[in-house]
DNA sequence: TGGCTGACTTTCG
DNA sequence: ACGAAAGCCAGCC
């Protein structure tokens, strides 16, 4: 907060408006996001990305997680249990730092959405 | 102004 | 099949 970040480029809001379209109950990847959103799509951009919105109860990162469904940016949450936490609190499985049926709960938003 | 970093992905060995 | 390295692009110092 404290207007640290402030929007310098679209990029950052279409990842939050994309992340904040995933479904209750569902996970997305990020290299998905980055090619649907295609403004130099690149997996790194978008997990950058949501270093802005960390702290935000808008953007569910929480449902971020790499192409094999690892919650690789925990880390990066208020605490690393809170992600999984999350998750699961949503209906989601997660062992460990994987979710379990990552396959079936793959959210893609050029997929989902149909362009 | 220039350069480093980073919550990933893909390909070569 | 597994391991390691490079590529990608934008924000931040």
């Amino acid at each position: 907060m404290t207007k640290y970040s402030q929007k310098t480029t679209n990029f950052f809001d279409d990842v939050y408006e994309v992340v904040r379209l995933i479904p209750h109950g569902r996970v997305s990847s990020y290299g998905a996001i980055a090619k649907y959103i295609g403004s130099g799509g690149s997996a790194r951009m978008v997990g950058w990305a949501m270093n802005g919105c960390a702290g935000r109860d808008d953007v569910p990162a929480h449902r971020v997680v790499n192409i094999v469904g690892l919650l690789t940016g925990k880390m990066h949450f208020e605490t690393p249990f809170s992600m999984a936490e999350k998750l699961e609190s949503e209906g989601v499985k997660v062992e460990g730092d994987q979710i379990i049926g990552f396959n079936k709960l793959h959210w893609d938003p050029a997929q989902e959405l149909a362009l």
